[in-house]
DNA sequence: TTGCGCCCTATTAATAAATC
DNA sequence: GATTTATTAATAGGGCGCAA
């Protein structure tokens, strides 16, 4: 029995044809029209512009896609609970708003099986925040499409481009700022696993600045996975210690509000018993019950160049920029001189 | 099951038409 | 005649229908 075929499935969708025809243009001139492209007057530019609007008409990415571009990045987070996340998606998004691309989010500690979906989906380019991935990885993906990384300081060659902050002057600022405020037993609290290039240059930082200010035999690094139990059995353990060290720079923000809270918990008081510092100067830095000092490493400004690189990359730029952000240190109370009456 | 050809939608190179 | 503006035809990757 012959069956019947399917009744042509009618799309509702607008297309550029039908814009094409309502405004009386060819479908190439409202391509241009779309794309600012050159060679339109004013006068079919507005034409076509109300025709859109009248019709409801919206890019189809698929198809836009299949000429090469979508107008689509990809962005991959390891985290949404870092505050620090969101100041660069910030910066993204403002360095996008007068562009056509739209920006897309993705959220993975190990960001491989959504790099190959963004691929798939045929994002333009993409951006990693915080990328643990190997290296070799990294620069097999920039070939298959634009890429830049915010946070990863291992040397790409010109496979795709880095915004850094730089992480070993920061933590050489901290170290530097805890000295001038009478600290010298300086302790660090770290991450295991994973461990990303910015860790380790906040490391390196460390011991580099503690050598320099003569207090090598200070240095002492505590290493837990970035869970919150896991930190706070780390901070427990090191301010119960018999050698708890004045200070404790914490490698973010995050495990700096921990220790906070931890001791708290074992009624010391900061900083006169032990002195705190933290890194991104996330906006919960500035409440009053934690006051925490922080490194400012502009997370916007990391996100805005990021944005501007990644489009760059796109437009066909093929040599790599590796830009770095200075920076600075933001002073609070957990941080402050130690009361003079202490011993 | 395989393979051909068409369709989907938007962009682009080549070309034609309009304007100064 | 030169320059600007708009059109036509070719094209992209993958899904789908149809014939072999």
């Amino acid at each position: 029995m012959k069956r019947t075929a399917p009744a042509k499935k009618k799309t509702a969708r607008v297309t550029i044809r039908d814009v094409a025809k309502d405004a009386g243009v060819s479908v190439a001139a409202v391509s241009k029209v779309l794309r600012d492209a050159y060679g339109v007057s004013e006068n079919l530019s507005l034409k076509v512009r109300a025709s859109m609007k009248k019709l409801g008409y919206r890019p189809l990415a698929s198809a836009r896609g299949m000429r090469g571009r979508t107008y689509t990045l990809g962005l991959i987070f390891p985290d949404l609970r870092n505050p620090f996340f969101a100041d660069i998606y910030a910066g993204i998004n403002s360095a996008l708003e007068r562009t056509q691309y739209q920006a897309m989010q993705g959220v993975s500690p190990t960001a491989t099986a959504l790099i190959e979906a963004m691929i798939d989906r045929q994002m333009d380019g993409l951006i990693l925040i915080g990328p643990n991935e190997e290296l070799e990885m990294l620069i097999e993906t920039a070939e298959r499409t634009p890429l830049v990384a915010i946070g990863q300081h291992d040397s790409s060659g010109d496979a795709f481009d880095t915004v850094n902050n730089d992480d070993k002057l920061g933590a050489r600022l901290v170290v530097q700022h805890l000295m001038k405020n009478g600290f010298r037993n300086i302790a660090m609290l770290s991450v295991s696993e994973p461990a990303s290039t910015v860790v380790h240059h906040r490391e390196l930082g460390y011991c580099a600045e503690m050598t320099d200010q003569q207090c090598a035999d200070f240095i002492h690094i505590v290493r837990a996975p970035q869970v919150a139990r896991d930190v706070q059995v780390a901070v427990r353990r090191l301010l119960e210690s018999k050698n708890r060290p004045e200070a404790l720079f914490c490698w973010t923000d995050l495990m700096a509000f921990e220790a906070i809270s931890v001791a708290t918990e074992l009624g010391l008081g900061i900083p006169d018993d032990i002195a705190i510092v933290g890194y991104d100067n996330t906006i919960f830095c500035d409440f009053a019950q934690n006051a925490l000092t922080s490194v400012d490493q502009s997370g916007e400004l990391l996100g805005l160049q990021a944005a501007r690189l990644v489009v760059e990359r796109i437009n066909g730029r093929t040599n790599a920029e590796h830009l770095v952000i200075t920076p600075r240190i933001v002073a609070r109370n957990s941080s402050h001189p130690r009361s003079p009456h202490q011993d």
